[in-house]
This record gives structure tokens, C-alpha cells and sequence, in this order.
DNA sequence: GTCTATATGTAGATAGAC
DNA sequence: GTCTATCTACATATAGAC
């Protein structure tokens, strides 16, 4: 693996950890074992870098959450899927914790890939939930959008909670709960796979 | 308002808008319009300081939503009462802000105040919730821990997708999906304010 | 209580040798 | 491409005068 390589993954780790106002050049190569000179001359400084990785960060958030959402029969089960994924709550979001980071927020450059991820996300959530509904499975009164948006933030208020309790239960209970809600919307009628429309 | 106050207030203000890692010793002198040695007298330091100022965010918050958790009728209501308090998603939550702060993680004085509130919020939740169930307002197959950390999650983590889109309607619509879902869980019978067995 | 002086380390970056 | 030297500013704190 090259230099450039080497301090992309590492400023992925340390953003991850450490956010990008705590997470200093100097700490980028130390852990990717490179030089002052290496990081300048590979990035044009530490906003060049960070945006580098967080665009990384991004697109391996969405290919993994995409995957996903494509596993299950029916609405309930591709969001449980999803939901119930392998998590570690108390690491966090890789791309939700820049969210927070009042200098990330304040460039368009390194506020971008975080603001495209979450746009997609939700979208992505929405299409589901309005394919359940339009096949019956999920009561009409559901909003898309809104219940999409509530799901997504399930998730990264969990990972809030469960950092706050230095205890991964509270984002269990959280996804359980965000569950539990949702069969209640559902009708009760088992539905098809398919988007709504293409089996009569 | 004397030194000490206004050093608080000031680190209070900084801490919310920068986290942490991000708000210096210095800055929050300027804000405060006292020098280094005023803030050294009255604190031991930057930690101290902090944790002082954290433990007031976290009081008057609990102080708020806890009088607000007290308005309305039926469980349904006072959930709506306060997820649609007003607030500004862009700035976040000053008390959850602080759990993606690793310095604050890795300090059991700064991580105190944080835990103590959402263990709080989180309880304080559930026995809403708790009282819905048991009147009837809400399905009996609704779980009141699980519950009242979704809601609690939808609030933080709408903060996360307001502020990743730069724009706070993802906060609302997370907010009207959880109350979205929650109807969805509730019977339709209009229930007693009071807690239940109360009213026979 | 508040001020100024001082101290050590780090942040973030540039310059130029190799 | 990578290294070392160097630079200005800031972070965080202590010492001691007033």
C-alpha cells in the first residue's frame, strides 16, 4: 500500500475516533508512518486530506447501507435488516459524527459528502417504506418521507444515547423500539417483494 | 453577573457551538471578558471548567423538558408536546453534542452530567409511555423502555440530518414520522390524563 | 481577585536538501 | 517522493506582582 493510501485510511481512523477538529496532521502520520513532506506533497493540507477520506468514508457507508436495504421479502424486514446490522454503537457513525464538527459544518467542501450520504439515505429509507405502503403492507396513513427520516435518525440518536450511557443498550433498545412501532403500522398482511404495482 | 458566572455562561455557549476538543481556555476568557488569571483562580483548569458548565446545560435542560413532558392529555400528546417544542435542529442538543466529544467519553466527570440526563430523559419517557399502554391509549404490545429510546433517539439523531443537510426540515420530518408511527400504535380510545389505576 | 510574564508543547504549514 | 529544518500562532498552564 502506498503513502497516499496509508494516510487516507489513517485520517479515516482518526476522523472516525476523534473528529476533525481533535484529529491533527501530525497524528495522521504517526499512524500512517509518514513524514511532514509526504502528507504535503500527496495533499494540499489537512482540509484536503480529511475531505479525501471522508469521501471514502461516505461512499463505503452508502455501498454497505445499500446492500442491505435489498435483503428481505417485505418493507419490515429490509429496514429490520438494516437496523439490525452488525453495529458497533459505541464507536459511532463514521459519517454522522462530522455532522457535529462546527468546522466541517462550516465548509461546503468537507460538509458535502456528509450532506449527500444522509440526502440518499433518506431517500433510499423513503422508497421502501412507500413500496410497503403501496402494497398494503404498511398502513396508508404512513408517510414516506417522514417515517424515512425518523428511521435514519433512529440510528444516529442511537448511537448518541448508547455513547452517552458508555453502554451499547440504549441503541438496541432504541432500534427495537423504532421496530415495534412500525409492525404497528403494518396491516398485517404479508406482501410481496416487489415494488408496488408489478404483481397486479 | 460576577467573573465566575460569566466564565460559566461563556464556556456553556462555546461548548455548544464547538464542542470540547474545540472551544480553548482562551477563547472562552475573550467571551467572557476576563483574563487567564481569572479564570485560573475560580477553576482548576480547562476540565473543570467544563464539567461546571456542563452539569448547569445539563440541569436546565433536564429542568425544560421536564415541565414540558407534563403538558398534555394523553401519552400521545405529551410526547407531541415535546418533540415539537420549539427548537433550532441547526444548533443541536448542548447536553448530546457532548457524547460524540472523545475527550468527554474518555472522562467519567465530563461523561457524568451526559449519561445522568439521557438515563433521565429516557426513564422519564418510558413512564409516559408506560401510562399510555396501561390506560389503553396505546397497544399493549408496545414496549415502554424500547419506545421512549426511539423517541429520544429521533430528537438527537434529527439534529445529525438537519445539520447534515443544512437545513432543518429533516429534523422535522423525523419528528412527524415518530408521531406518525406512534398513532399508528395507539387504539383510538381517547385515555385519562392521570397515570393508571388512578381513575378506576 | 485580577493582571502580566513566562514556559512547554502542539497545530498547521512552508522551504529546500536529498 | 521523502526528509529535516524552520516558522507563526495557539493551547494550556504556572508564578508572582498588584
Amino acid at each position: 500500500m502506498d503513502t497516499a493510501e496509508r494516510l487516507i485510511e489513517s485520517a479515516q481512523q482518526l476522523l472516525w475516533e476523534r473528529g476533525y477538529v481533535g484529529t491533527s496532521p501530525k497524528a495522521i502520520q504517526e499512524l500512517a508512518g509518514a513524514g511532514q513532506g509526504s502528507m504535503y506533497h500527496h495533499f494540499k493540507g489537512k482540509p484536503d486530506l480529511a475531505a479525501t477520506a471522508m469521501r471514502r468514508s461516505a461512499a463505503e457507508l452508502r455501498a454497505q447501507a445499500d446492500a442491505l436495504l435489498d435483503e428481505g421479502d417485505t418493507a419490515l424486514a429490509r429496514v429490520g435488516t438494516y437496523l439490525l446490522r452488525e453495529r458497533d454503537p459505541l464507536r459511532g457513525c463514521r459519517v454522522g459524527r462530522m455532522a457535529m464538527d462546527p468546522d466541517v459544518i462550516a465548509s461546503g467542501t468537507l460538509r458535502e459528502p456528509v450532506r449527500d450520504t444522509f440526502a440518499w439515505l433518506r431517500e433510499r429509507l423513503a422508497g421502501i417504506v412507500a413500496d410497503g405502503v403501496a402494497s398494503g403492507e404498511l398502513r396508508p396513513g404512513i408517510d414516506p418521507r417522514d417515517t424515512a427520516a425518523a428511521l435514519a435518525a433512529v440510528v444516529q440518536g442511537g448511537y448518541v444515547l448508547a455513547r452517552a450511557a458508555g453502554d451499547r443498550e440504549p441503541f438496541d433498545q432504541a432500534v427495537r423500539g423504532a421496530l415495534g412501532l412500525l409492525e404497528a403500522a403494518s396491516t398485517g398482511h404479508a406482501a410481496p417483494a416487489a415494488p408496488a404495482g408489478q404483481d397486479g
